[in-house]
DNA sequence: GTCTATAGTCGGATAGAC
DNA sequence: GTCTATCCGACTATAGAC
């Protein structure tokens, strides 16, 4: 696991993710982040110039990894819920993970420091182009292409994810389990149906 | 503006919220909160005892505030086009004061630390349940009553609402003026529609 | 590249004068 | 209730030994 072949700025990384997912911005420091990865404080400006910088390095390789694990799925998006399917399985998969509490924190951070929220921002600008071609294609053969704007659907839609994250954090409970998805799910489908013009009865089993 | 007859308590208090709103979670100091409201940092601690003791007495006042001015406007809400509508005042109402994005930091601040996130959670369940009766309403009298879980669509409410701020935070452009808002009552205005099962424009050629 | 050591700053919190 | 003064721990960042 802490095995030394694992080159130290890949170590810096994780361990930034990991103390940024359990402490939060708020508590993030070059000796927080040393704990956890158990290295000197030290390498990190040496590796990374400043503590900000390495918080732009963590989103630039989060946004990779992601775009890499889950472009593939997204490219087959032509519904809500197909597309409400790939965020599901985007939170099972690193929710334990803590990796979108990490990026959530990231950006609360980017408040009141702009350069780190151009930073961020750019990271993620390959990841929120895929999220918004999904969209365009949800929306594409629907009677409601050019007049419901991508733009904003894109936006609602992230923004929906990072707030659930956000609370996830505040309330363990209150959005844990498979509920909260599943009644997306469900919103997804009627809502694809509207989009079709076709309304699909009240299925009192949820899927 | 910064007159003596204000209670140093209420000086404090909005000292802070000022504070969260330009500075984020990261950037909280009581240093900081002193030098906002140009008092003696000490008497954060003599007033709230800690720090965090003080952003939950922010947390319970904001919320009172807030349940003040827009219970009366939720209590009218019957459909989700007006529940937008509240939330669409809302924003315009908060925005320029910060107050939402104040809350959101405190939100993201709350990792990792359970008595700040109790105490926030606490703070806010009076607000959270004002909306939660709103979409119960929305969802009386609809086929769907009973089959989608007013809780599951309360958090993802609240979801939407904090991930736009926290969005707003990182790029102020890009959910800045009318559209997210329009648009998001568009979309309410269709969801609206098919909660009473009736389809605007029904298409039989389409599937 | 990685370590120790340290400068210099800022933080929470308290004691005690007024 | 409000102030000054202060303890002391934690922080960023750098210098320099290895």
């Amino acid at each position: 696991m802490t095995s030394t072949r694992i080159p130290t700025r890949t170590r810096i990384l994780e361990a930034a993710l990991a103390a940024l997912r359990d402490e939060g911005i708020a508590g993030i420091s070059a000796r927080t982040i040393a704990r956890y990865g158990d290295f000197n404080q030290a390498l990190i400006f040496y590796h990374f110039g400043s503590v900000d910088a390495l918080l732009v390095a963590v989103a630039r390789s989060e946004s990779e990894r992601r775009s890499a694990l889950y472009a593939e799925a997204l490219r087959d998006v032509t519904s809500l819920r197909e597309l409400v399917a790939v965020a599901r399985r985007l939170h099972e998969e690193e929710f334990q993970a803590g990796t979108v509490a990490a990026l959530t924190q990231m950006i609360a951070g980017a408040v009141g420091t702009a350069e780190l929220a151009q930073g961020i921002r750019e990271a993620f600008e390959p990841w929120t182009k895929l999220v918004g071609e999904s969209i365009a294609r949800v929306l594409a053969d629907t009677p409601y292409v050019g007049i419901l704007p991508e733009g904003d659907l894109t936006t609602a839609v992230a923004a929906l994810f990072l707030g659930i994250e956000l609370l996830v954090g505040l309330d363990p409970d209150a959005a844990a389990g498979e509920s909260l998805f599943t009644t997306m799910e469900s919103v997804a489908t009627l809502v694809d149906g509207l989009l079709l013009h076709v309304v699909p009865e009240p299925d009192p089993s949820r899927p």
